[in-house]
DNA sequence: GGTGTGATTATACACTTGAATAATTTTAGG
DNA sequence: CCTAAAATTATTCAAGTGTATAATCACACC
């Protein structure tokens, strides 16, 4: 009887592996399914190494959610940075990011709704929730007041905060049954529902954009 | 050693209280604490019954999803088949009622984000979302064709599914915040929000229902 | 007011769960 | 090369899981 051979790996190495492997098994099997065994045997390490590295599977979970929350915040985040200096070109772009993959794919729901619906249980998510939401939110209204302040318009504080409050309602709301419901929506629709839904609220032209 | 008296009861009635105890607890100890024996518990009654009356615990669940999605459409279909005969009108009470309890409450969103974090699990609750979820963009369509009818414009068909698509997604994403962090926003604010956005989608004027 | 039917309880089973602990292997530093 | 520390595995534990089956109680009907 041989013990199985294994590596020493750095702690940041093993963290990661092993929130990937987490969110793997709740993707693939659902909270239920995301045992300590099941994901020990994703990260290919046997189970007790787990509370090596967390104290309780609970902050294993709060950690693989902050993760997913990063993820959908800075790959909108990052595409409209790239974007260049006309800040409608940047929303429109931050805007269209959401309705693509990473963003857009049945697992990302499945990883967000399974945190979401475990909010009662452990408080620590909502906080998290709270915080990626706000971050979110607040990127989002940074980019309409560039936008009616390149417009030309004097973009009212209150005013702004509505409007992002509502556009990012929207785009969640779209998000979640593309993820959901991809085949009732044509190609690219829902994006182009989106932006033309923005450019009413905002009272703007898209295709003035570069 | 005397054995638990018990009563007889109808099917319908039973049925009902063993959903209404999946739903509670689902709803305080997240999927992982719905168990069968905790269900049995909470409906007052022993966990073999249970199998009496659904032939898996799968089936149960679906049963509770379909309760949960017709309670939400309903709440809202009803409020707005109550209000008279002006569209518009009826309009702004279909929305608003998405934003006051029972829609609104974090129980709701803590059941509906559990059965969402299923789907991946249990094809057949992908299948109970859709049918909600087009039945409610269906009705509120409907409204949105009555509204636009009732002010003198001839509504396009293919307008009309577009801006149902996107008051629906804008809806749900704030019904969404709504339940997770009220705090963040005043009293009414989100209504406020939703009834603003959807009259500058349409280019109607609320202040006009009865 | 018995009595038969089926709703309900009680018990058992085989398995899985998160966690704790002890035993070992790897790796870095002298 | 040795050695010591730390990473990793193996084993164990008590509790809880969904389901199956048999015993029994409640109630409708004659």
């Amino acid at each position: 009887m041989t013990r199985r051979p294994f590596r020493h790996e750095s702690e940041d190495v093993r963290r990661q592996d092993l929130i990937a492997a987490t969110l793997d098994c709740i993707a693939d099997y659902g909270i239920q399914g995301a045992t300590v065994r099941q994901i020990a045997e994703r990260a290919g390490v046997t189970p007790g190494l787990i509370r090596h590295y967390f104290v309780s599977k609970e902050r294993m979970f709060q950690t693989a959610y902050r993760e997913i929350m990063n993820t959908m915040f800075e790959t909108a985040s990052k595409a409209s940075e790239e974007h260049g200096s006309d800040a409608i070109g940047r929303l429109k772009v931050f805007v269209l990011a959401n309705f693509r993959p990473p963003i857009i794919d049945p697992r990302m729901l499945s990883l967000w709704a399974t945190f979401i619906s475990q909010i009662g249980v452990d408080p620590e998510l909502a906080s998290i929730h709270r915080e990626g939401y706000l971050a979110f939110r607040d990127r989002l209204e940074t980019l309409l007041q560039d936008v009616l302040t390149e417009a030309g318009r004097k973009p009212n504080q209150d005013d702004c905060r509505r409007m992002a409050i509502a556009i990012n309602g929207m785009i969640d709301g779209l998000w979640l049954e593309g993820c959901m419901a991809g085949s009732l929506f044509r190609e690219q629709e829902l994006g182009d529902i989106a932006l033309a839904s923005v450019a009413t609220l905002l009272g703007i032209d898209f295709d003035k954009a570069s």
